[in-house]
DNA sequence: ACAAAAGTGTTCAGAGTACACCCATGT
DNA sequence: ACATGGGTGTACTCTGAACACTTTTGT
């Protein structure tokens, strides 16, 4: 027990929980909302598909938890992170009265999966319509984590997380098509997010994917953070 | 430690956690946003004005425990309730190791306050911007349940939360009104109100604001439930 | 010259916004 | 008759939705 002005006097007593956090990681490639699963390594149930999760320690908060285990996967530290859900159904853990906090996380596949690989971490990226069964309550949270992502998607700018640095039109609206799992008309899509201020046309083009090459833009970083606060409506 | 198939077996050296419930308790009278505030009874800081908590046992969830309290503070059982935020910094609470689950609710006052009376807590309604300072994290909880509040209300049918059974039109438009701060035209609410199908018209009315009455109305349940799937825009 | 993706504009319908007067009734 | 709150309608603007052709350029 950490130091304390005046302890609860009755504190030994009290029922006491093991406390983990349970991350739910999207990316976007190849047109689909994509997920990351583990191989859990530890009994209960080593060898089955899970979250990325930890125990925390008595020093640090569940964002720290849930920082540090993103932080050991990916080698990043400024991934987009919210909180979700704290799970604390009685026995929802057969290794012990264990409660979770589960968050969720936004990150771009392309730039980083090379650090997945030599990673030591078993892990794979799924579809979110090709997910398998996954470990205690975590298929909860992973279906608790899309309907939060769709409902951020619609009012902030949170497609932006999943995209690079420098990207075309065609990318973003593929990562909305992905999140929101429906064909959104380009020319509107267009006329609506280059009317939001948020990007900036650069004086570059993407000559990967046509002939012709499409621009590249970026992102207004001063319009972004207006519109993380005061919302925009990102339906298309 | 509860019965399991394999538990942890590192289990008895990982970092335990007192484990509690703080709800953010809402209401409208008198065109204002109000909170439920309470005198604390147990030390550490004892009298000091905080939200309503409790530790959560063994065998029952974060949620059992929220509506517990809220049962045991109204004698109601069917209150709107959502989880709101998990709070874990460490050293929050200087009685211990302690985190919180938070949760908000919302509940018609002047339904209820007779039972508040009686009850033997020491409670007090407070508009929100006449708020004392609260134990803890409690304050930094209010802020974020006000904000989620106000997300929820916007998009979701919430309103209907805060008033009897059976109201009239002003009595819904003076709950937006509190919650969201600011006039709303009346002409165009009643118009975007009616429209969304929400309301059913009784053959009764309100004789106690006026001379001429006031038609009172009831939700319609069905609508109601699509709308709390769907969403609607409630911004006006 | 042609294939493949990028880029562009208009029309229509529905929703939001602003705004001012008459109605019903108890006293 | 009048005071009080309840109830109603219109014009304008803006946004969303549907929809098809031209441009560029590497091969």
């Amino acid at each position: 027990m950490a130091a304390s002005l005046t302890p609860y006097k009755d504190y030994d007593s009290k029922s006491k929980f093991l406390f983990a956090v349970d991350c739910t990681v999207f990316g976007v490639s190849e047109n689909r909302l994509r997920l990351l699963i583990f191989e859990r390594e530890v009994e209960p149930l080593a060898g089955e598909w899970s979250l990325l999760g930890s125990f925390i320690n008595r020093n640090e908060s569940t964002r720290d938890a849930a920082s540090r285990i993103l932080l050991e996967l990916t080698g990043l530290d400024n991934i987009y992170m919210e909180q979700l859900h704290c799970f604390a159904e009685p026995n929802r853990d057969p290794g012990g009265p264990v409660i979770s906090v589960a968050y969720w996380s936004l990150i771009k596949i392309n730039q980083n999966d090379r650090e997945f690989n030599v990673d030591n971490h078993k892990a794979r990226w799924v579809s979110i319509d090709e997910m398998p069964e996954l470990i205690l309550d975590h298929g909860e949270m992973v279906t608790m984590a899309i309907r939060r992502l769709r409902e951020r998607a619609k009012f902030y700018p949170i497609g932006f997380e999943l995209v690079p640095k420098e990207f075309t039109l065609r990318q973003l609206l593929s990562v909305y098509e992905a999140i929101f799992d429906h064909k959104i008309d380009d020319r509107n899509f267009r006329k609506k997010i280059l009317k939001s201020g948020l990007l900036t046309m650069l004086d570059k083009k993407d000559k990967t994917t046509s002939r012709k090459g499409s621009y590249l833009y970026e992102f207004n970083k001063d319009t972004y953070r207006q519109l993380q606060d005061k919302g925009y409506n990102f339906e298309f």
